[in-house]
DNA sequence: AGCTTGCTTGGAGTGCACTCCAACGTTTTA
DNA sequence: TAAAACGTTGGAGTGCACTCCAAGCAAGCT
């Protein structure tokens, strides 16, 4: 049962793209998905309830049926996710979408403020690794003069 | 009142350092600390509960009077949730402290980990700033060209 | 002495992003 | 055709990192 795999979602670390999806095809189910994306049938469920996709396909009982374009709508969105930006903010542009060319702008502004935070994290993260990186010398040092005097 | 304040400490956000701390002391009360550090008197008091904190001295009636060296490994603390690692590795880390020397071989492992972790991430967030790059470009293009037919 | 402001505690509550459950219907495989 | 695997739903639960609360003690000022 692929339901209960855990996948720890880490927030901050890259879903494990499992599969590449077969060109060929344009109507999957969710465990396909599921294999293609490394998300899980519940996030998946969840994205669609908070309206972060555009609308899923139905089989005639009901059973989603995901497209070539859904399938790039959720790599866009893992893309989204790694750079830290809220669920909340990522819904926010999926309605955008959603509205058509008039939100354009709008549209571009998200995406160079959410650019503007990646700069900055990246630069915050690059400051931490002086830090690190000084305290892994002083434990090497340590090492090196296990009894000096 | 600055127990209200709200200080979203979004996890991928610096904290406001705000005041340098004045040399030339060694006791501060909680509010001192919090206007130094940024975090709130709760989260040090959270900090000390969960054990990411080493003893903090009391004034006679019981009050936390937090040294420069206690300061200092706020400072480092910070520094470590700057890079995503998670509290409970920081309280592990933080009991290594407390046990000495013994483990200096496992904290630098941690350190290390985390460094990995930090460079992985920077690729990642450099990865997603391609992305963010080649939309806001075909944005900036639609508005360059608004009616092409 | 009275008032205001600050500090104490244990425990409960919040927001985010999932994650899981029960109960049931559908599709595929043997 | 029967069993096993897969799919559906609303709503409840989880884990993390705080965040807040109530009730009460303490310190400083007038």
């Amino acid at each position: 049962m692929i339901e209960s795999t855990p996948a720890r979602t880490d927030l901050c670390k890259a879903a494990p793209r499992a599969h590449p999806r077969p060109e060929g095809q344009d109507r999957y189910t969710i465990s396909e998905v599921v294999a293609f994306t490394g998300l899980t049938a519940h996030t998946l469920r969840w994205y669609e309830r908070i309206g972060l996709m555009p609308h899923v396909d139905r089989s005639h009982t009901g059973q989603r049926r995901f497209t070539n374009r859904d399938l790039d709508w959720l790599t866009f969105v893992g893309k989204l996710r790694l750079t830290g930006m809220p669920v909340a903010d990522m819904v926010t542009y999926a309605e955008m979408v959603r509205e058509g060319e008039s939100t354009f702008e709008a549209r571009a502004e998200l995406l160079q403020r959410t650019r503007r935070d990646v700069l900055a994290r990246i630069a915050e993260l690059q400051d931490t690794l002086a830090v690190l990186d000084h305290k892994i010398e002083f434990y090497a040092d340590a090492r090196r003069a296990p009894e000096r005097f």
